[in-house]
DNA sequence: CTAAATTTGTACCAATCAGTACAAATTTAG
DNA sequence: CTAAATTTGTACTGATTGGTACAAATTTAG
């Protein structure tokens, strides 16, 4: 039983990571007290709502981590070549080299996708308009540009899925090489 | 209450949809009873391990299927150039243009990946060599071929989460012409 | 037709589940 | 220091779970 944590974003953290784990359903209170260290009475307290506002109050931060480590680089000014790889960075560390899965790419598979749907197409839905907005700033045309984007979001997610399948974090890396390859522009010299 | 499928090829079959829709823990004997019209009793007559059975049993449906209808075209004498168009189609029909999720897949997102590792596993390697092999015989070199195949399946589990999480089989769609292009080599007079 | 095989669905078991209630203990804030 | 807030963990509830056992009913095979 480890001792509960007094900070209220690492509860949130060690939540989102039973829930990745073991998807919605299958997280039972007594996984997430022992994860994280509070007593049943305070994860009540805490989350009235019950296990589904424990969902929606990870889901939320998640939501919050990508504006601020993913979108708000992409849409930073002024927009420099760096603002992509920063992402691809960002989601490197985030996905665990894609040994850590996507919550909303979870639910998405399953058939909560129902309950949480507004939530995950919301979440998908901006990090690909921010992608492709950040690639219509370095030119490219806004139907290219969607389409690259839409590629992107759904190559890390299949990435996740294969690597975590092959236990093999190269393929996770080998992804995102891939990928900055494509999403920054040649150097003018390689032309 | 559905009547009693008396086709054991269709049982599995609709025990395999409740697999997928609900997950290895999210899925009670309940449900499949109500799925299959089966009662108690014939489940446990029929796969006496129980659940694990059960799921097991499907598992190795969905591998003799892609073995008889993916593989089997991609290794077919002579090669010919639409054997991977049709392992596209084929595809495309299994999983419902992206609306129906890969049980493989799930199973590598959660906790059960220890479980049955090895049969996810084999089951991506295996598509993945024989899409290798494939590339290879026209003429890619290994590494290439490899990377390609890779990319193939990745960018398809990728795609099957993305449109169903936006709702939009078009997404679907889109990737796999995308990797008609990319699989099959150009008409020589494009060149 | 008969015997074997299969199906059925109930009772039962022990376990687990999410959630409610709550008194006692502990911590926090002022 | 005191009062308020939070934590704790148990008892309780009704429900669900996978699995076992099994007698009666039905179907199948020869």
């Amino acid at each position: 039983m480890p001792r509960p944590s007094k900070d209220p974003a690492q509860t949130l953290a060690i939540l989102a990571e039973v829930f990745r784990e073991y998807g919605y359903e299958g997280t039972s209170i007594g996984l997430i007290t022992q994860a994280t260290g509070l007593g049943k009475g305070s994860l009540y307290n805490l989350f009235p709502g019950g296990k589904a506002e424990m969902m929606t109050t990870v889901l939320t931060d998640i939501k919050t981590w990508f504006e601020t480590h993913i979108y708000a680089p992409l849409q930073a000014e002024p927009h420099t070549p760096t603002s992509i790889q920063s992402m691809l960075d960002a989601v490197t560390r985030y996905f665990h080299s894609g040994q850590r899965v996507c919550l909303m790419g979870v639910l998405a598979t399953g058939h909560q996708r129902d309950q949480f749907s507004e939530t995950i197409a919301h979440y998908f839905t901006t990090w690909i308009e921010t992608l492709t907005a950040s690639l219509e700033r370095i030119h490219l045309p806004h139907h290219d540009a969607r389409h690259l984007a839409e590629e992107t979001v759904l190559q890390i997610q299949g990435a996740i899925i294969l690597s975590r399948a092959l236990n093999d974090p190269a393929i996770f890396q080998r992804t995102i090489t891939q990928l900055h390859n494509k999403l920054t522009p040649p150097a003018p010299k390689a032309k």
